[in-house]
DNA sequence: AGCACGCCGACT
DNA sequence: GTCGGCGTGCTC
């Protein structure tokens, strides 16, 4: 409930409107708040309602805000126009968005726009015509194809005209006919969808003991408030099936359940186990969604007919009414941080939406993010284990091959020791997986006379050979032009050579050391889809490849019982490129890689292939120690004072006068905060300088973390003057320095 | 975000 | 003389 200054009013009293009084509507527009409009004669609309508005000379959809903020003259007030067909915003929703807002320094009609991101979902939905028999029945001539509707009707719910014409077998000038003569009576119904109900009554997984315990723990969590708990355990131990008895309880006790994965496109198995429990598909939420799909999603949330929804990021700012828990599986994964529009962190929105519902959270991974750790260690979470695997299985066995004295030849990137586990393990009858996170046939393509690089010309990255489609192509702005036939530096001819691995080249190499194994090479430009996705699963448990080479998709959660060797081609690759939480990412995705192998009856093998053997990242994953690795991480983020131990936050200033962008850039610098124990960093280039012809700098603050960056930043950007052709915007709490 | 208003080049 | 390019600014 809103609080009201005025105090005596109680209740919702200071939350409905009626005509003449003047209210505060947000629009889903970045305009700095909301707008003051007035109710007119014979309406009366509540906080959070949906409202058709007048603005300028168009109609904008806005909700009910509050009271009029009042600094607006009385002239200008206009009459809202009315509902729309939908649901209000629930209150804790109402707040999520002003504490997004209030948090990421974006304005609040901004975070507002990630509520109301379908337009046609507030409009009346179709309406269609269904025929049922009348009530009061009239004698009429009855033919062989009346009698066939009357009687298919006696036992049907009312339906369309075509649909019962066709079940009789007649035209539908037949149906008509008796609709004239009024046998048949006409109802209008929406054209609205029923959705499957999950039933959480269904018998469940068969779990282990350690399983039914956590279950049991995550179980007492729901209906009881909100706390965050995670949920800790390495790839295999059935973190999923746990976390699902948890949803069954706030299914069974009438709540509706939000589940948030990463990448939504690759969950083919996670639905399959999905359907398996529960006995139906729950609904989906991404960005790739039809427009009819956004829609029909959109209301059957509003209206509480979809009950379990599973979705990336943007799912945290559906508009559930009766939300009872939020899972966030693979919490550690970056992709919960969006970097374009508003810049919030998923995981994090849902910790505030789940304390604004009071309903729990349940943080998923098995390599939690060092926030959630420390979190946990500072118990303002929860923390549920699942010690081993499920059967008793250990991680697999973990090598490490050093490159510098035991790598391949040059020009070739599989060591022979790597090489020969791959023929032991295809001798064995068993299924191998490649993990090189660098997508096409070679990251760099160079001129052998003159050093010209072959670069993108709008955004600062090399340009990557994908020799399969014939082109070079920029993996951040989607440029692509074909393979130069001579230098475009030197003009020499035959002087361009591609630079590095890809998993094509990689795919090359190995066709020449093992002819004969069937090789399979799965990147995000050869899976697309969750068509593609289940087809890649089956293929592989179907054992119908042998090899799979594969980037970033295959180290999601996939099950492949024969899989029993990992070899990761460059296990340093994330860890060059100054970022602060490198060695995090990288022991986090060889953590999830390497628990591809073994997860069978048989005993798997991870070889990292490595330059730096006695990097902490590479010694934690031959020791299989991963609290080693946290204790060192924490330490070095102690020293020095970076996340979860202080604070960041970034402006991105970007135009496309780079004069005018370094000239903002400077401004800001000068004018840069200076207080005790805050530093700030730049302006510096961007690590994509040149970003889809925008020039871009960054400035990094960083400080403690009792400070509060919001007044800083904003307080930071209001001193300084901004040329209306430069873009800044603010980045609390940066994963990235792109 | 849209949409209007406005101020400079190629058309009927 | 108008049509139209998209830069700038406003919408309660």
């Amino acid at each position: 409930m809103r609080k009201s200054g005025t105090g005596a009013t109680s209740g919702e009293d200071d939350t409905i409107y009626e005509a003449g009084a003047r209210i505060a509507v947000l629009l889903p527009l970045p305009l700095a708040g909301p707008y003051d409009y007035k109710v007119p004669d014979g309406l009366t609309v509540a906080r959070g309602d949906i409202v058709a508005v007048p603005l300028g000379t168009r109609v904008a959809t806005g909700v009910v805000w509050g009271s009029a903020i009042g600094d607006v003259d009385d002239k200008k007030l206009r009459d809202i126009i009315g509902p729309k067909d939908a649901p209000p915003v629930g209150e804790p929703l109402i707040d999520l968005v002003d504490w997004v807002s209030a948090y990421t320094l974006y304005p609040a009609g901004a975070v507002l726009r990630m509520v109301i991101s379908v337009p046609a979902a507030l409009e009346l939905p179709k309406q269609v015509t269904l025929y049922k028999l009348s009530d009061n029945q009239t004698d009429v001539r009855m033919t062989p194809p009346r009698e066939r509707i009357c009687a298919f009707l006696e036992s049907a719910l009312p339906m369309p005209a075509a649909d019962i014409a066709r079940e009789a077998g007649c035209g539908t000038s037949v149906v008509k006919g008796l609709v004239d003569l009024g046998v048949l009576a006409a109802v209008s119904a929406s054209a609205e969808p029923d959705w499957p109900v999950p039933d959480p009554e269904r018998s469940g997984f068969a779990l282990s003991d350690d399983q039914a315990a956590a279950a049991q723990d995550l179980g007492n969590k729901v209906g009881n408030g909100f706390g965050v708990t995670l949920l800790d355990g390495v790839p295999g131990s059935g973190k999923t099936e746990v976390y699902f008895e948890a949803m069954a309880k706030a299914l069974a006790m009438g709540k509706q359940v939000l589940v948030m994965l990463p990448e939504i496109a690759l969950g083919a198995q996670w639905f399959q186990r999905f359907e398996d429990r529960f006995g139906a598909p729950p609904a989906v939420w991404h960005s790739e969604l039809t427009q009819a799909r956004r829609r029909d999603t959109w209301r059957a949330v509003a209206s509480g007919k979809a009950r379990v929804v599973v979705g990336a990021r943007s799912s945290l700012f559906l508009p559930f009414p009766e939300l009872g828990l939020i899972v966030v599986d693979e919490e550690h994964d970056s992709s919960f941080k969006q970097e374009d529009g508003v810049m919030y962190h998923a995981r994090d929105m849902a910790v505030v939406r789940s304390r604004l519902e009071d309903t729990p959270l349940i943080l998923v991974s098995a390599t939690p993010s060092l926030e959630t750790v420390i979190n946990v260690r500072r118990d303002r979470y929860d923390e549920v284990n699942l010690p081993a695997r499920h059967g008793g299985q250990d991680m697999a066995d973990t090598h490490v091959v050093d490159m510098r004295s035991a790598g391949p030849a040059r020009g070739r990137w599989l060591s022979p020791e790597l090489a020969e586990a791959m023929t032991e393990t295809f001798e064995s009858g068993d299924q191998a997986m490649l993990f090189l996170n660098r997508r096409g046939y070679a990251p760099l393509t160079l001129c052998r006379t003159c050093g010209h690089r072959m670069q993108c010309p709008r955004c600062s990255a090399w340009l990557v050979e994908h020799r399969l489609l014939g082109r070079l192509q920029c993996h951040h702005c989607g440029f692509a032009t074909k393979p130069p036939e001579i230098c475009p530096s030197c003009e020499d001819t035959e002087s361009m050579v591609p630079c590095g691995p890809g998993v094509e080249r990689l795919a090359e190499e190995v066709q020449l050391l093992f002819p004969d194994i069937r090789t399979l090479v799965a990147t995000s430009d050869t899976v697309r889809g969750p068509k593609q996705a289940a087809e890649l699963v089956r293929i592989i448990e179907d054992k119908e490849v042998d090899l799979i080479i594969g980037s970033q998709i295959v180290a999601k959660g996939y099950h492949f019982p024969s899989l029993t060797l990992v070899g990761v081609v460059d296990a340093d690759l994330g860890l060059s490129g100054g970022e602060f939480r490198a060695a995090e990412k990288t022991f986090q995705l060889l953590f999830q890689v390497a628990g591809r192998a073994g997860r069978g009856d048989r005993p798997g093998r991870v070889i990292l292939q490595s330059y730096m053997p006695e990097h902490a990242v590479i010694k934690s994953m031959v020791a299989q120690d991963r609290d080693a690795f946290i204790d060192a991480e924490s330490q070095a983020r102690t020293d020095a004072i970076m996340p979860p131990f202080g604070r960041l936050a970034a402006l991105i200033v970007s135009g496309r006068d780079e004069a005018l962008v370094d000239q903002a850039a400077n401004a800001l610098g000068r004018t840069a905060p200076r207080l005790d124990d805050l530093h700030v960093l730049g302006p510096a280039p961007a690590a994509m300088a040149l970003l889809r012809g925008r020039h871009r700098r960054r400035l990094l603050l960083r400080t403690t973390r009792d400070k509060s960056v919001q007044r800083i930043m904003h307080d930071w950007i209001k001193r300084s003057p901004i040329p209306k052709k430069v873009r800044v915007q603010v980045d609390i709490d940066p994963v990235s320095f792109f």
